[in-house]
RNA sequence: GCCGGCGUAGCUCAGGGGCAGAGCAACUGAUUCGUAAUCAGUAGGUCGGGGGUUCAAUUCCCCCCGCCGGCUCCA
């Protein structure tokens, strides 16, 4: 008999050779309804194997709502889709197939890539297969054997994975006629697959290298219940109502033209009303902050980035040099080669230390056609960049202020939930072991002494030093990169900055480059999907517009007008000769923040009444008061 | 850059080898109206660009450009 000890602590014995159905049938029959495997001692197994050795283990059910669970029902699901595919589609390799963030993908070697029709008759196919409830059976082989078998099914890539494992066995799994190459665990049975649904198709490169063949990937998703799928899909539908390039073109916000190239952003009035407001904000901000704000150039000589190491790091996605007068200038990539000519300007003693330049440079780098994405990704951008020249004593709490200054920045545009990245040194690095050490543990005693949590990401870094990322979370929980805090030792070595020390010796100061809102066009994009394009009060291109409701109050309404004008507000005046109704709907798609109704009962008391954006109506108020009222909103969350 | 999809009026979209369509927006007129669409009329197009097949191409084929979903990349 083999004792069993469950997470509630409870304990059954069994003989050896009983199943985990069976143990947890004798547990909890609910949980064993919603478990898709179990963990023996920690290592996960598939419910229908069995008991065996050990006097007692312990078992903890994996039900499919854990993350675990879902990874595991997901996995299985790219299995009975790969069993669809391989039986509609005859001259068909099979690569990967994992589950992944929202659901799961295979990757298969195909003559003729899917269409959105071989979409439907697979996902067709797939439910005849969860019908039909074929068990999921596990096997074990040797590597041998398992080289034998799929060699004789033509699967060459399966081939190639089983020859790089360095176990002596490999597991198989087979579900009706189907074999695939499978560490497991999986569900017992591909019925437990209810809820899924294919979402797309796409060209990926065999293992993920530009060099190898492209593959044709299916992804789909797959959740414990129809409801829970339900939910996700709605979410996505969320999602795409809150696209910056759908709403930036209904709102007005920005465009981009084919004339004028990809990539390349026209900020539109009403786009660049918020720009305005976000960079007014910044520069205030920065000023407080002890930033000196400075301009630089848009081309410059390719030598500064020869320099800089940057030609050598990124030539594929810098614009082609221009020739003037003999000497090569391109399009600048970034700012940072210009302030640090700023700060070499003087010589510099250890007294000027920290030196903060503080810049929104709009650079150009060459993205390549297929990676350009409306707002996020594109070839002209404005950085809110900075640099930070100081000694290495300075180092750390410098990182602490920026990352304090950070935290207000964001969360004065209402994004209060952060994710923290310390990415460390790349394999493609360059300067001194000693430095990336003492840079990684600056970067990580500010984050620890800041009190905030983060995460590790290994080899992450820039080539010339690691860096802190700080990720926003929206409003529907999604992450979007943008700030970034990054050390260098590289620049002011390649560029020979220098400070006199305490004792008048040259000394080699530190950089930091930073950005917090990455880019504007970037940030902005992000503001357009957090908000769904209702942007608050302080930043929203139009904060009220007064609608009349017949001509009769057309004087009026325009004496309020010019007073909440010349308050500073950014009003509009709507005296069409149209329903108030009409009025009413137009305004409100355009997400303004107050609708202020005037009609004659308004203008015989001079009062206003509002309206809100989501609907509520205000009592009539007098002018004045709606003044307070719209100065209380004017200005940022924190 | 690579794989796939798409590109028709300002916007959203229908159509399809034989005169180019709708709704909204625009414009004109009527209506003076109270919290998400008043009515009528008018105008609007190189069907992304170039080439080819055909008596005839917006429609079929090829190339290019742009956009979308991914891959790869992202200082």
């Amino acid at each position: 008999m083999i004792k069993v000890i469950f997470p509630d602590g409870a304990e059954s014995s069994f003989e050896e050779g009983a199943t985990f159905f069976d143990v947890l049938k004798g547990h909890d029959r609910e949980i064993l309804k919603r478990s898709v495997a179990v963990r023996v001692d920690g290592v996960l197994r598939d419910l229908r194997s069995t008991l065996k050795g050990d006097s007692a283990v312990r078992v903890d059910p994996v039900t499919s709502d854990s993350k675990e669970g879902l990874e595991i029902l997901r996995h299985s699901a790219s299995h009975v889709m790969a069993q669809a595919v391989r039986s509609l589609y005859g001259n068909v390799k099979l690569a990967i197939g994992p589950a992944i963030e929202d659901g799961f993908y295979y990757d298969f070697d195909t003559e003729k890539p899917f269409t959105p029709e071989d979409l439907e008759k697979i996902e067709g196919r797939m439910r005849e297969i969860v019908k039909a409830d074929y068990r999921f059976e596990g096997e074990v082989l040797s590597k041998k054997d398992a080289l034998d078998l799929f060699a004789g099914m033509g699967e060459k890539y399966k081939e190639e994975i089983i020859s790089e494992l360095t176990d002596t066995t490999v597991s198989v799994y087979k579900q009706a006629d189907f074999t695939d190459l499978c560490r497991g665990p999986h569900v017992p049975s591909t019925g437990y697959v209810k809820a899924f649904k294919l979402t797309g198709t796409a060209g990926a490169y065999w293992r993920g290298s530009e060099k190898n063949k492209m593959l044709q990937r299916v992804y789909g998703t797959a959740f414990p219940t129809k409801e829970a799928l339900q939910v996700h899909l709605d979410r996505l539908e969320e999602a795409k109502k809150r696209d910056h390039r759908k709403l930036g073109k209904e709102l007005d916000l920005f465009s981009t033209s084919e004339e004028i190239g990809s990539g390349l952003v026209l900020w539109h009035p009403n786009g660049s009303t918020v720009r305005m407001l976000i960079e007014e904000f910044w520069k205030k901000e920065h000023v407080k902050g002890d930033y000196s704000i400075i301009y630089t150039p848009h081309i410059a000589q390719v030598g500064l980035w020869k320099t800089s190491g940057h030609w050598d790091f990124y030539r594929e996605n810098l614009f082609s040099p221009m020739d003037v007068e003999g000497q090569e200038y391109i399009v600048k990539p970034m700012n940072c080669p210009f302030h640090i000519q700023i700060y070499k300007s003087h010589l510099r003693s250890y007294r000027d230390l920290p030196v903060r330049y503080a810049e929104l440079g709009t650079v150009y780098r060459y993205e390549r056609s297929g990676v350009l994405h409306g707002l996020l990704r594109v070839r002209g951008f404005t950085q809110d960049d900075a640099h930070i020249f100081m000694t290495p004593s300075q180092l750390e709490g410098e990182i602490k202020g920026v990352l304090k200054f950070t935290l207000y920045i964001l969360k004065s545009f209402g994004f209060n939930e952060f994710d923290i990245y310390l990415s460390t040194r790349p394999e493609k690095y360059v300067g001194d072991l000693e430095n990336w050490e003492k840079a990684e543990a600056a970067l990580k005693g500010a984050l620890e002494s800041s009190g905030l949590g983060y995460t590790i990401d290994p080899g992450e870094g820039v080539f010339y030093g690691p860096k802190i990322d700080i990720k926003i979370k929206d409003v529907i929980g999604r992450s979007w990169q943008c700030s970034t805090i990054q050390v260098d030792f590289n620049l002011p070595e390649r560029f020979d900055v220098t400070y006199r020390d305490e004792n008048g010796a040259e000394s080699r100061p530190i950089m930091i480059h930073r950005a917090l809102m990455g880019s504007l066009e970037r940030f902005f994009g992000c503001l357009v999907e957090h908000y769904a394009g209702a942007f608050p009060t302080w930043f929203a291109p139009v904060q009220a517009v007064i609608l009349t409701v017949t001509d009769r109050n057309n004087e009026y309404a325009g004496s309020v007008y010019r007073r909440l004008r010349e308050e500073g507000f950014r009003v509009e005046l709507d005296k069409r000769n149209e329903k108030l109704g009409f009025k009413i709907r137009e305004a409100q798609m355009r997400k303004i923040p107050y609708q202020l109704v005037i009609g004659d009962s308004e203008e015989k008391e001079g009062k206003l009444a509002p309206r809100k954006r989501g609907g509520e109506t205000l009592d009539p108020m007098p002018v004045d008061e709606f003044v307070e009222l719209l100065r209380g909103e004017d200005k940022p969350a924190s």
